[in-house]
DNA sequence: TTGTAGGCGTTATCAA
DNA sequence: TTGATAACGCCTACAA
């Protein structure tokens, strides 16, 4: 394994004129350079990136802590990894499964200089635990918090699922009954203070309909399938709290002979492959930007850049579930 | 930031001694640990890990590359990285976007150690240009390929393709067209294999239907579907390159008003949710164990250990569309 | 049981 | 245009 040494003293050169030519930097002449060079190739050389981090304190690392890989997660990974590609960043995954020490493994690694960042996708620790690490390096977040450590891509659910409510409404929807996620995530807050507001410009209950909470995934979905048949006061139409269960719910309904949107209809959300599949209406929510403002937003902090981040909105894809 | 120096001369003892406390080696004192841990907790000190990576000549972090993110993928990099986790070495993602130079950021990352291995799930570059830098490490990959240098945790195809075949015969399908990947992958030559064998078993025309090649996507699947309606010596049975194919083929036929299994059966290929979610019939592939298999080669190899590997092999799941 | 010294491979400052 | 030299923060013989 050659070393910067080594090749200085083949090229009858200092480690400094072998550093010079590796970064572009500083003057030397072009005969030298050409030398250098020549013996690197011949040695097969290529810099030592620890040595390069230790040296520069900063590794071009940055951490991204997510509980588990699945669609919307997936963008968010792929966009954002993308956009730190771009930028000379590599990406290192933190899958915490939800559990807070796993995801205390990656704030450590910020701390321990491993990574010079970290995008904590979907938090497993409480805000203030994350907070504490900020200042070993930028944090910032997917989910809505607001708190001058964490900066949050996040955007407001109230505006995307109010897009869904008002459609159903529309297409004379009466009877909605709202499937939310966890309720402490001010994501379904949000979603929340639509609903109401929601039903008090066209002055309906509220609480007419039974609503749900802690449901996501696919499986929840079909179990919602098979509530609806033995129901007795039976919801017309439901807001989903994302594609996955939608997607459940619309093909268990199928498999008991159920009608969407004919026995009721169903709106999914994020407009990912999976809803495109199954033809189900659904919110477009822009992950992918998101994603990338959250690398912005890092790079700004590191780099002390301020390159803008980009605006987003909500939109609604009507497709066959409504 | 406080250093391993710092710390030392606050405690009133030298930095090895601080060292040995941190790793645990070598003989201290009761009290001169308490002491130096209290220092150590006082200034919130925890060591570089920059620093011992550089001294110690590894990085205890492993690179995965691989193309995309998808249902096959994650379920490889999620046993990948819990594996990988649950020894102590954290995960660095490359998404490739089967861009041969972005791999090779992958393999340059390794040379340039940054990584300590790395596993390339579906790689870029051919296969000599991967081998040539498996002397900067261990490398290791999903796909077959023989070569000493890269070691893979490839299943045989050829068996799991089998158990589709036989099944569709044993339903009583006799015109099954076959959809395949890459026909330069290996895998796709074990399925070939497979399919020449089965015909030959039961006395078929190898070549009385087409067959399609470089399939894998939903899309593909979808455009399948309309192939099928406009073609006249129409296959009674689909054998699908993978289940994202086999789902946009089956809701595609849905949405053209054809009926499977009654107008063609399908059989996709991975077990993966979504084929679960729409009820197709497809062979289980092992995908999380043959991701802890590959993290144990990539121990074994690092470490000097000689951990072996799972036996793992194929399954077919019944379901709706066969 | 503890300390000293040298080195891991680079970069950056300063002088020449 | 180039070279010494001193860090970056840690580990590990070896000596005490």
């Amino acid at each position: 394994m050659a070393n910067i040494r080594e090749i200085a003293k083949l090229a009858g050169v200092s480690p400094s004129t072998v550093s010079r030519v590796l970064n572009n930097s500083g003057y030397v002449s072009w005969e030298t350079r050409k030398k250098v060079q020549a013996v690197m190739e011949k040695l097969d050389y290529v810099p030592n990136l620890n040595a390069v981090s230790l040296k520069k304190g900063a590794t071009k690392l940055i951490g991204i802590a997510a509980p588990y890989l699945g669609d919307e997660i997936n963008t968010f990974l792929g966009n954002f990894a993308q956009a730190a590609q771009e930028k000379g960043y590599n990406i290192t995954l933190f899958l915490t499964n939800a559990d807070p020490k796993k995801e205390r493994d990656a704030l450590e690694s910020l701390r321990r200089r491993q990574i010079d960042a970290l995008a904590v996708v979907i938090r497993a620790n409480d805000w203030d635990t994350i907070a504490q690490y900020s200042k070993y390096g930028p944090i910032v977040t997917w989910q809505r918090v607001i708190m001058k450590e964490i900066p949050s891509v996040f955007m407001d659910q109230y505006e995307g699922y109010m897009l869904g409510l008002e459609h159903l409404h529309a297409k004379g929807y009466r009877k909605i009954s709202n499937v939310y996620g966890n309720p402490g995530h001010l994501n379904t807050i949000g979603r929340m203070e639509a609903f109401r507001d929601f039903c008090r410009k066209y002055c309906l209950n509220e609480h007419a309909l039974p609503h749900f909470y802690h449901k996501g995934s696919i499986r929840d979905g079909e179990e919602m399938a098979h509530w609806w048949k033995n129901t007795a006061d039976k919801p017309d139409a439901f807001m989903a709290p994302n594609d996955r269960f939608a997607a459940g719910l619309v093909s268990e309904a199928k498999r008991l002979g159920l009608n969407v949107p004919g026995d009721f209809a169903v709106c999914g959300f994020d407009n990912t492959d999976i809803a495109r599949l199954l033809d189900i209406t659904t919110i477009n929510y822009p992950i992918g930007g998101q994603a990338r403002n959250a690398f912005s937003i890092i790079q700004n902090r590191l780099e002390g850049k301020t390159i803008p981040l980009t605006g987003l909105k909500f939109e609604l894809i009507e497709r066959k579930t409504t």
